[in-house]
DNA sequence: TTTATCTACGCAATCGTTCCCGGTATCGAT
DNA sequence: ATCGATACCGGGAACGATTGCGTAGATAAA
């Protein structure tokens, strides 16, 4: 089954002028006169006319939509992250093109030359947490494509980037399990090749060091899949509690990674936050439901969303080259419930 | 800063052939010689050529690409379900344009005419919580334009639906609490214009009926916004809470519902399902966690997706109108935990 | 040698729209 | 009556790719 939309040729038809005449009259040239402007204008809207997008494209050579690549579209943070990108993009009369890498590097590349090949004027990026090699955004970067990165950045590429506090954020989670007593607090962090993994385990560590004690590598675990599988954070999990002196506070360096670890701790019967107390990165908008209320660190998700959009759209419409890249940093917010609270 | 992309007539010219040359050596027609052949593909890999999409969709018209309106991409149901219809369009070579109405039917009518004029192939919807008019739907679906709607559909529009037994999974939820010695159960409903609210208040009946006892107004009320605001739930359960016989169990009949429902009673200090017991909708991964645990009624999301996408890219492909339509529905899941537990 | 056949390519139309470059008609001024 | 200006409109190329048709040249068949 075809739909047939009405072109201007149509118009022009029915009308008997000419096609230039029409879509002059369409777009309230000078050189038409109000006559035919009206009759054209009354026309078109009879017949419901509405301009081909896709001819549009081809003519001026943009697409007006930008591409959006994240891990999952079901995790809060991107969520929301997607909400604000949707809102700055739809003010200015642009499409967005969600693509899921899944956590997977092939994916990734396949989403990337997807979304390139299906002439998107720009891409927004939060990479997966497989990716080490970024080559396959450098080379579209450096052939003039606009990217920008939120989030989980490509630190060799010289774009625009938008990021939060992701150190101050372990930090200031990590103080205050040190300033509620705590003293053998383990790091449960995301993939190793993210930046900001790294940012958070350098919050972290600092954090025990400015409080007189020193950082431990059998007390920081890395999953791969940031989470996704609980399998991984099992076994981080039982490689903590298998230690000589088991760690009596967590630190959770991503959503997934937070939800699991107490799953985890409610599968085997370990008490939360009197064994062992909990705080991490997370933008569920139900922590309060939890059991127990999950003191977390929380991003601003909608907001990054926006400023990253905003910076694209920069981009894409300046006339000349941008050389001068903005780096943003937003701050995060602490909540603090039960799952922090001091233990014993 | 432009992305200048290279086109066939870049090769032409470089390889001193013809456009239609260098198009059939690329789709390796019979007509070209190996040698041209070899020459012109050699050339392509080199300059990293990609057809350009926007023109084979003038060309073909069709842009290999459809469209999805949904409430919240925030909600877990709609983003499992946006996973379901990405794998599905993704095989097929088919792109996902995502737009979200947030429960508001104006939102709905702008993003139909965006998608539409953005040239989209098909569309899947699943209709806003406001939405009684399904007229701009009617119109496009008229005019031979491929639409399936999944959840929430509209009656009146003849064409493919996938829903679940929303019937059944509210009649066996409400079962499941007269079963477990719960006398008093309300009905914490939808927007009453939606198919799966009416479907679901009928299965709630029905159960109450079957068991002897008689349906009472009092007992549902509905949410305009489908429980996104809380203040619709909080106003909703103060009326239930105020009549003469407190409830003691609740059905709630969407994901925002439930959650809100449990969020009410932990601010009011009631205890769930000691003083009332609590059974919804909902497709959250980590009702599990929640305190206490949720029981809910779980839905297919992902193969809701995949099976609508199907269906649309049937009607899509198809080159003959078709008349005879599906309507497909998926059994659902009940998964009993703590919160509907039998009182007292 | 002539004719038929086939190989291998180019020309040009097409999709819907815009826009440059013309052209004609009308009017006022000289 | 002639010229210039202005108002109004049409022809056609262009965007990138595909494709029906035409044809030059080579080869084979007669």
């Amino acid at each position: 089954m075809k739909y047939e939309a009405v072109t201007i040729k149509d118009i022009a038809k029915a009308l008997g002028l000419s096609t230039s005449t029409v879509s002059r009259a369409l777009r309230d040239s000078y050189e038409i006169s109000p006559a035919t402007k009206k009759q054209v204008l009354e026309y078109a809207e009879q017949i419901n006319y509405r301009p081909n997008p896709i001819a549009l494209s081809l003519k001026e050579k943009r697409s007006r939509s930008i591409g959006v690549i994240v891990c999952e579209i079901a995790n809060s943070f991107f969520s929301q992250a997607i909400n604000g990108i949707e809102s700055i993009a739809y003010d200015k009369g642009y499409n967005v093109i969600i693509s899921q890498s899944h956590e997977s590097y092939d994916r990734e590349v396949i989403d990337l030359q997807y979304l390139a090949s299906r002439s998107i004027d720009g891409l927004l990026i939060s990479v997966s947490a497989e990716t080490e090699d970024f080559s396959h955004l450098k080379n579209l970067h450096d052939r003039g494509f606009p990217i920008v990165f939120f989030d989980r950045v490509a630190e060799s590429i010289d774009t625009h980037k938008v990021i939060v506090d992701n150190f101050k954020g372990a930090y200031d989670a990590t103080k205050h399990l040190l300033d509620n007593g705590h003293q053998h607090i383990a790091n449960l962090a995301g993939s190793p090749h993210l930046s900001i993994t790294k940012e958070r385990l350098g919050g972290y560590r600092k954090a025990l060091e400015d409080h007189g004690l020193t950082y431990q590598e059998s007390y920081t675990e890395f999953c791969l899949h940031g989470g996704m599988l609980y399998e991984e954070v099992e076994a981080a999990l039982n490689r903590f509690t298998s230690l000589e002196q088991i760690p009596d506070a967590i630190v959770a360096s991503a959503d997934k990674l937070t939800t699991n670890c107490l799953r985890y701790f409610k599968s085997k019967g370990i008490k939360v936050p009197e064994e062992v107390a909990l705080m991490g990165f997370s933008n569920l908008d139900l922590t309060d439901l939890l059991s127990p209320s999950l003191s977390v660190v929380k991003q601003p998700a909608f907001e990054m969303g926006q400023l990253a959009t905003e910076l694209l759209l920069q981009l894409i419409e300046s006339k000349r080259p941008i050389t001068e890249f903005e780096y943003k940093v937003l701050p995060l917010e602490l909540m603090i419930r039960e799952s922090s609270l001091k233990s014993k």
